[in-house]
RNA sequence: GCGCUCUUAGCUCAGCUGGAUAGAGCAACGGUUUUCUAAACCGUGGGUCGGAGGUUCGAGUCCUCCAGAGCGCGCCA
């Protein structure tokens, strides 16, 4: 039960029944937490929001709410009216260990419509392991993935692979002459467009031991077969990193499959009709310097008109696809499967690309219900100096490498903690430093915590635990935390709605701070210790509350896919 | 030149989508353990929310302009 708007739809349900005039404004109605502890557990900004409509003091406004309220509600024992015009609610003291009491198994799961939902991330280039900048995306992605999920949303992970085009005979080319200089002992090209990194080493070691190619004189009579074994390998470099850090993903779409299906010849015919596509001219990109540069006519789709800087290419000059145009396909192919939501995530490197993939999706389905998220960068940095992960060096660090030395529970909790909109420095020496500035060890060392006090009485803290007098749990610090157990279900709908999972573990560190607190509250008071033995009752309402705490922190966790850990 | 994102305490960041006296952690300083795990807790100091205008009862949050930082700007993928 999310009380916050629990009590709104109960106070709209009243004012309604009481005929007063909402004109329609229901949405912007918010029933909060109150700033100061000061002014009580509800407050209502009604009066406020009211005002811009009926041209009155808010003050008046809400203080004609206040008193229709007042009438109908007897679990307050005191409102009043505020400054500009909130009204605010304090609940009489039995509430909370009523609140408690009713927590069931699904606490925190809003009351929304349950959607069907395709997730696509990380779709990184299947030309070499995942490195440290794919890393956040991938985390965000399946967290996001988890969270949607607690909600009961159905969720389909996916990954487009990119297995098709310039930079996958690069990577077969490269790999080819990697295979060269083991076989036949010629040096690797040094100058050519070629990817020199040491995972292609390992990737022709591997392809000259499975000896599907035997021989490896001329490039192209092997390039399809070696290009495929290429990207197969890549793959599997790919998935044990995301494997790593506990991502699995439902669903990989290859795009040399969707190139087979003929897609895009599909969308073509689609766009005609609509009369979205024409031959013409582009202007010479700001990037290109080339003098030389011709404006050449080709298939140009008209994205300007759906939110985009300038038309784009479907069809390079000499007839074939762009990248582009397949990428429309792929979300024709998304769209064919009919899912109620569309979400990719994407790296700020490509952060660019979204108006006009936006624009094309929106010329497909009308309506359509597609959101991009983007990532911003991870600078990594070790011993105060920043590491670089360029591919092309070939030195760049995996994200296995990454969770061998600092563990997944660290890097998901760190790569999710923030806004996805700010850019994370992450200093490899903080977060291996496990014991001081890592939050993820605070809201673990709660659970454990909570565990030993149930490993001390011989008692599973799965058991179900029959407390009748719940009210026993009356200091200030218990109805604190109470309190904040009861924030948990905004804080999902509010991290659902906004797609921001970030707030879970700042919430769940809140909490654990509560609890700390609560701990250390026995050592200067044996009144409120935990295991307080002259009292049974009050033991054993104890350990309800801070079984309901760990649940919360369970649950959180399992969002996050973070171990909960029972002892430390 | 254009687009996207960002600018909040010394540092790293929250801020419930326009509300009340702007909050945490780290760092600094001081304190708390015969008793449920001190990997914890408590206290103190620290702010022109990048700058300037605007919108209104009310702006860290919205609009405009300016400055700074990051990313991007192919007929690559």
């Amino acid at each position: 039960m999310n009380i916050f708007e629990n009590y709104k739809q109960k106070f709209i349900k009243v004012l309604k029944d009481k005929n007063v005039e909402l004109f329609d404004l229901e949405d912007k109605f918010l029933v909060e937490k109150p700033k100061l502890e000061k002014f009580g557990d509800l407050t209502f900004n009604i009066a406020m929001i009211l005002s811009t409509k009926v041209k009155k003091n808010p003050y008046d406004i809400a203080c004609q709410i206040e008193e229709v309220l007042k009438k109908n509600f007897k679990e307050f024992d005191q409102f009043n009216v505020i400054k500009p015009g909130f009204i605010n609610f304090k609940f009489k003291k039995d509430f909370w260990s009523g609140f408690l009491s009713s927590l069931g198994d699904n606490y925190g799961v809003p009351n929304l419509k349950r959607n069907k939902i395709l997730l696509e991330f990380v779709s990184a280039n299947p030309t070499g392991p995942l490195h440290v900048g794919h890393c956040r995306g991938a985390v965000y992605g399946d967290t996001l993935a988890n969270l949607l999920k607690f909600a009961g949303h159905t969720v389909v992970k996916e990954y487009y692979v990119n297995d098709y085009g310039n930079q996958i005979d690069i990577f077969a080319k490269s790999v080819y002459h990697r295979i060269k200089e083991i076989l036949h002992k010629t040096t690797f090209p040094e100058n050519k467009n070629l990817y020199p990194g040491q995972y292609i080493k390992e990737i022709a070691k591997d392809i000259i031991k499975e000896k599907k190619i035997n021989n490896y004189d001329n490039f192209e009579k092997i390039k399809d077969l070696l290009s495929k074994e290429s990207i197969l390998h890549a793959m599997k470099l790919i998935k044990s990193n995301l494997e790593s850090i506990g991502i699995k993903h439902d669903n990989f779409v290859y795009e040399s499959n969707l190139v087979k299906q003929k897609i895009i010849e599909k969308v073509v015919t689609k766009l005609t009709k609509e009369n979205l596509l024409y031959d013409g001219f582009l202007p010479k990109p700001k990037s290109i310097k080339d003098e030389n540069w011709v404006k050449r006519k080709q298939l140009l789709f008209k994205s300007s008109s759906f939110g985009d800087d300038e038309d784009r290419a479907l069809q390079k000059p000499d007839g074939s696809w762009t990248y582009f145009a397949n990428d429309i396909a792929y979300h024709l192919n998304k769209i064919e499967r009919s899912f109620d939501k569309y979400i990719n995530i994407l790296g700020a490197d490509h952060a660019g690309y979204i108006k006009r993939i936006t624009s094309s999706v929106i010329a497909l389905q009308n309506n359509i219900d597609f959101k991009c998220k983007v990532t911003q960068l991870v600078k990594l940095y070790k011993s105060g100096k920043p590491y670089k992960m360029s591919k092309r060096a070939g030195d760049f660090i995996e994200v296995k490498d990454l969770i061998s030395s600092v563990g997944s529970d660290a890097v998901r909790f760190m790569m999710v903690y923030r806004n996805t909109d700010s850019q994370i420095d992450f200093d490899f020496d903080i977060v291996t430093d496990k014991s001081k500035d890592n939050p993820v060890f605070y809201v673990q060392y709660a659970s454990a915590r909570i565990h030993s006090i149930f490993r001390k009485l011989n008692k599973n803290i799965e058991d179900d635990i029959k407390s009748t007098n719940l009210s026993l749990l009356n200091d200030k610090s218990e109805i604190d935390i109470i309190k904040k157990i009861s924030e948990w279900p905004k804080v999902i709908s509010l991290s659902v709605k906004n797609l921001e999972p970030h707030r879970v573990p700042y919430y769940l560190y809140e909490l654990s701070s509560l609890f700390h607190f609560y701990w250390n509250l026995g050592k200067s008071n044996d009144k409120l210790r935990i295991l307080e033995n002259n009292n049974e009752d009050l033991v054993t309402a104890r350990l309800f509350l801070i079984k309901k705490i760990f649940f919360v922190i369970k649950s959180g966790l399992n969002i996050l896919n973070v171990s909960i850990v029972k002892e430390m």
